[in-house]
DNA sequence: ACAAATACCTTGCCAGGCGAAGTATATCTT
DNA sequence: AAGATATACTTCGCCTGGCAAGGTATTTGT
């Protein structure tokens, strides 16, 4: 909880396309391990999560079938795809990047050069 | 240019309140001073400077009154009050703790423990 | 029988970024 | 002198993404 969405937002595709990039799974387990990864601090929201999934999937960046279970809620699966891998990748440059000038702008005193 | 509004959205306030914190400031001159401190790798566009501006004052963060230019074109300047200064070590806080968060969130293989 | 956990989905609001267009003054260029 | 460019501010209206609220269905524990 508790961290403001306005800092994280722009960051649930990559959150997602990073776990898919594992392996695919279903919505449930990638917020539960979104919470377990960060100690309960965060977490996303079940509507937050399924537009995304919708957004990344009509970009096709990710791909959707319904699991098989024979018991339980039934599931459906995501799998990343070549583009989804691609702008993960991409992604990740760009936060690498925001993070510095980001961290140049709202530091007292911060430098100027590189 | 370049980085991704949806990134930086959210530290618009905290940029800007970082720049009131050293001095007095108006519009023209914290977005110049922006694209300096980047070596103009990022700017505030017009509307988002201006529409932050109404905010924070809304909210009692700055308050703002008009320069005594003798010549050029008329300046709004602004100062941070109290309550701006204390929102942005929040502010500045809580990207220390989200910066940790979405590192863990988007890096391959992140650690689980801190 | 009922609660809680698992698992998914949609509608509709809200806030923040920003494109576009407008106003006004001063300076630089030809 | 005319026109471009820089300084400086402002508002309107669109778009996107987060998410509260409400809903469905299955399974397991009490």
């Amino acid at each position: 909880m508790s961290i403001a969405s306005d800092i994280i937002r722009g960051h649930t595709d990559t959150i997602i396309l990073r776990h898919l990039a594992e392996k695919d799974s279903y919505g449930y387990e990638i917020n539960k391990s979104i919470q377990e990864k960060t100690n309960n601090q965060y977490e996303l929201k079940e509507a937050t999560l399924y537009t995304a999934f919708r957004r990344l999937e009509k970009a096709n960046l990710i791909t959707s079938y319904w699991g098989d279970e024979a018991t339980g809620a039934r599931r459906r699966y995501y799998s990343i795809t070549k583009m989804g891998l691609a702008m993960y990748e991409q992604n990740k440059e760009d936060w690498e990047k925001a993070k510095i000038l980001i961290d140049k702008l709202i530091s007292y005193g911060g430098a100027v050069n590189d």
